[in-house]
DNA sequence: ATCATATTTAACCAAATGGTTAAACCTTTT
DNA sequence: AAAAGGTTTAACCATTTGGTTAAATATGAT
C-alpha cells in the first residue's frame, strides 16, 4: 500500500531512531558508562521495545561501532588509492581526514577508548565491511619520493604517525588541550580546528621538502 | 616506637596498597567500569576496608586522579621555565615529555577519557596541588624566536599543538594506530615508540629551521 | 468484520554494585 | 592484664541495571 505524499520522506524507522539514540549515549558515555534506558528514552521509546529491536547491549553496541567505523575508511582509502603527486595526496588526505573530523568531534576518543578496552571489536568491524585501511601503498610512495629526491630521507612509517597525530589529536585530547594547556573557550578552540588543515599541511610540507 | 629494622623499609602501609591497587583498576577500566570489589580484590583487602580509608569511591577516584595530575606538571613547567635557546629548549620539552609518557603509557587515554566526562575533575586536582602548566611563556618565545629570524613564521599555539600532538597521539591513541592503521606486532610498536623522541625533534626542527 | 502479524507497553526479575553495620582482632599504652 | 585505639572482617541492605514476560494495541491482508 503506498502512503500518503506527506508521510512518505518524513517517517524514520523505530529501529532507525534507536541506532541514532544508541550512537548518542554511546558515543556521549561509552559502553561502561551507556545506561539502555537512557538509550531507550532518547529514542522515545520503553526499554523492552529496545530489546525487541536488538537482543541486548552487545548486541546494539556491535551494530553502532560497527557503523561509524565504516564511515572514515573508505573515505581515506579512495585518496590513498588514487594517483596523484605525493604533495597533493598528502593535503588531499589531511584535508579528508579534517573534513571527518570537524563534522565528528566526540568519535576518536570513543573510538579508541572502546578499542583499547575490546580488542576484537575491530576485527568484527572490519569483518561485517571487508574494509581496511590501505597504509602499505603509502609507505611505498614515501619510498619513492626520498629516492627520486622530492623529499629528504625520513621513515615513512613515522612521516605517517606524524601527520595522523597532527589531525587527530587535536579532537580526541580536546579536554587536555582545551582545559589544560590552552585554557580557551569553546569558540576559540573551534576557530583553531578549523585552522588545522591549513597548519598542518604546512608544517608537513615544510619538515619534509627539500 | 622504633621497628625492628628489617621491617622498616620494606612496609607498605594499607592507604598505599589501596591507592596502587585504585590506580591500576581506574586506568585500566575508567570510571564507570573499575568497580569497589575488584580495587579490594587488587589490595589484597575486602570492600569494607576500602570503604574505612576513602569513604566513597568518588573519593578514592579524585585522589588517584590528583596524584596522577600531578606528575607532568611540575616536570614540564621547569623546562619550561628554565632559559635556553629555543631549539635546545623543544628538544627537552619533547626529551622530557616521552621520558615520561614511556613509563606511563596507559595515561593520556585515561586523563582525556575522565577529563572528557567531568570537565571539573581538572579544577580540584589544579586547586590540591597549585600548580598549572606555563604555556604562555612558550608562546612567547615563539614570537621572539621568529622576529630574530630563528625560525620561520607559524603560529605558535599550532606549533605546540603540533609538537604535543605528536608525542602524546601514538600513546593516546594506541589501539587505533597499533591495530586498525599499522597492525603491527606489540614489541614492534615499542620499538617505533622509542624511537619518536629524535623522530619527532627531527620534524619539528626541519619544519621550522630557517 | 476478522484474522494475523508487527509494534508497543507496564510490570516484573535476578544479578551486580556501592555502601553500611556491628562485631572481632591486633598492637600499643597504662 | 586490661583498657584503648586503630585495623580487619563477614553479613547485610537499597538501588541500579540488563533483560524477560505476557498482555494490549495498531496495521494491513482476507
Amino acid at each position: 500500500m503506498v502512503k500518503p505524499f506527506d508521510k512518505m520522506e518524513v517517517e524514520i524507522t523505530t529501529e532507525e531512531k534507536i541506532l541514532i539514540a544508541a550512537r548518542k549515549v554511546f558515543i556521549e558515555k561509552g559502553w561502561d558508562g551507556a545506561r539502555m534506558q537512557e538509550i531507550a528514552d532518547n529514542a522515545g521509546i520503553n526499554k523492552a521495545l529496545l530489546h525487541y529491536y536488538f537482543r541486548n547491549k552487545e548486541q546494539l553496541f556491535k551494530r553502532v561501532f560497527a557503523g561509524i567505523v565504516s564511515k572514515l575508511i573508505p573515505n581515506l582509502n579512495t585518496i590513498i588509492q588514487s594517483e596523484q603527486p605525493i604533495f597533493e595526496k598528502i593535503q588531499a588526505f589531511i584535508d579528508a581526514y579534517l573534513d571527518f573530523l570537524l563534522a565528528n568531534q566526540e568519535l576518536p576518543l570513543f573510538v579508541a577508548n572502546e578499542l583499547s578496552r575490546n580488542a576484537n571489536l575491530i576485527v568484527g568491524a572490519f569483518e561485517e565491511n571487508g574494509l581496511k585501511p590501505m597504509i602499505g601503498k603509502m609507505v611505498m610512495e614515501i619510498f619513492q619520493a626520498i629516492e627520486n629526491k622530492q623529499i629528504r630521507p625520513i621513515n615513512p612509517a613515522h612521516l605517517l604517525m606524524n601527520i595522523v597525530s597532527m589531525c587527530v589529536f587535536p579532537f580526541m585530547g580536546r579536554s587536555i588541550f582545551q582545559k589544560v594547556l590552552m585554557q580557551v573557550p569553546e569558540e576559540m578552540y573551534q576557530e583553531l580546528l578549523k585552522q588545522r588543515k591549513k597548519e598542518i599541511y604546512e608544517m608537513v610540507y615544510h619538515s619534509i621538502v627539500l
